[in-house]
DNA sequence: AACGATTCTTGAACACGTTCAAAAGTGGAA
DNA sequence: TTCCACTTTTGAACGTGTTCAAGAATCGTT
């Protein structure tokens, strides 16, 4: 029954999420894994091919909650600085019990053959959704994004949100406060930094660097 | 014989640097390193605590020479761009051999335990020497940079830098040509950036990067 | 009901990084 | 030389992620 596989699959995986949480990447092993979940731990590389693949499950998770929780959050907000911000501290509250273990996991997702890496083909889903987080920011802010920005400050953006979650990771700060710092200073300067686009001068070095962006993007 | 001792310790970090180089790293196994040295598993633990740590001493290798690369390669040059730009081009190079295990040792590199991670304790050494190159940009640009930004860019460019080796481990094109039209594009786009801070509109947004910049430091 | 094919499950086995108690070597003092 | 403290070296053993041949369970077909 298509169903009964599915359940142990979905089991493993719940296991897996909460352990990690729980008591860390490292120390939460396959087998401990398997013998919570009841299964044999041939039985758990059956469904998920290596523990990489259950750091996606994570991964994956995080982002659909990060979605959710930006989408809402940044729905009755206007001006580009507040709806970045909101999206930016939504996405920490979402990745903040995991914080214990977050260098375990940017260890794991940092390397391109993971599946977890953030620019992998597994994650394309997840990366598409986070984007779609940023273009919604950029398209529904009023006074509106200079147009010639509108194509590129999404994912440029979201380039962003990754280095902010680089520095979450190696915050020591009493709840993260340097990040939530970080966030709130960088919000507005963006968003400043922005309205200078129309200065001649600056927008001609803008354009140079769009077009490096995009010429060193592929 | 202390003689003795330091020559086994150096005889297994030639080893592992050669064997990480020509196989990888993962593939590098200490049993294989201690074979080809010709010692014990055990014996190359006397020396090297862990795995991690002859990764350290590649770091500490490759940053020795771009430094000593990089101040002859910036020597006759005046103007900030070239100057970044040839500093850029010469930890490139100097990284280039060890490209194929680029993202293994970025994995290890990265995970706050880690030795190798450069803000780690045991590289502190190996920062500040990397630091210093891009001090010594800074400080021998002509025409001047700013004076508000003297203090803080070199550190931003060394962040930079950071940035552009992650980059680098992710570039799969031939010879890494995309980082390299990186730096060439990034570095002149840098040096007429800064002029921009003449501007006062801009002036005043750079004021608050440099003030955010230092109050997240720590 | 009975058969064959497919899906699911098992646990022993492998190579790895790492640890550690014990042995071997080394150098200076008596 | 003999002894002793110290440094260096050894290899078996442990726990880990992962593999795999074998078996059990399940399903669709007759």
């Amino acid at each position: 029954m298509a169903g009964k596989s599915k359940q142990t699959r979905q089991l493993l995986a719940d296991v897996a999420l909460r352990m990690f949480r729980d008591v860390g990447f490292e120390k939460t092993t396959m087998r401990a894994i398997a013998s919570e979940a009841g299964v044999s731990v041939g039985n758990a590389y059956y469904y998920f091919a290596s523990k990489d693949e259950l750091v996606q499950e994570l991964y994956v998770h995080v982002q659909a909650e990060h979605a959710a929780k930006a989408a809402e959050a940044v729905a009755g907000i206007k001006d580009l600085s507040g709806r970045l911000r909101a999206a930016l501290h939504a996405g920490l509250d979402v990745m903040e019990p995991y914080h214990r273990f977050g260098a375990e996991f940017i260890a794991t997702a940092i390397r391109p053959t993971s599946p977890v890496n953030p620019f992998s083909g597994e994650s394309t889903a997840a990366r598409q959704s986070s984007l779609a987080i940023f273009r919604n920011i950029v398209d529904g802010a009023s006074p509106a994004v200079p147009k010639k920005l509108r194509g590129d400050l999404p994912e440029l953006l979201w380039l962003g949100y990754m280095g902010v979650a680089l520095f979450w990771v190696y915050d020591t700060s009493e709840d993260r406060h340097r990040t939530r710092k970080l966030v709130d200073g960088a919000a507005p300067l963006i968003a400043r930094g922005l309205s200078l686009a129309r200065i001649p001068g600056v927008s001609k070095v803008l354009d140079d660097v769009l077009s490096l962006s995009r010429s060193v993007r592929d």
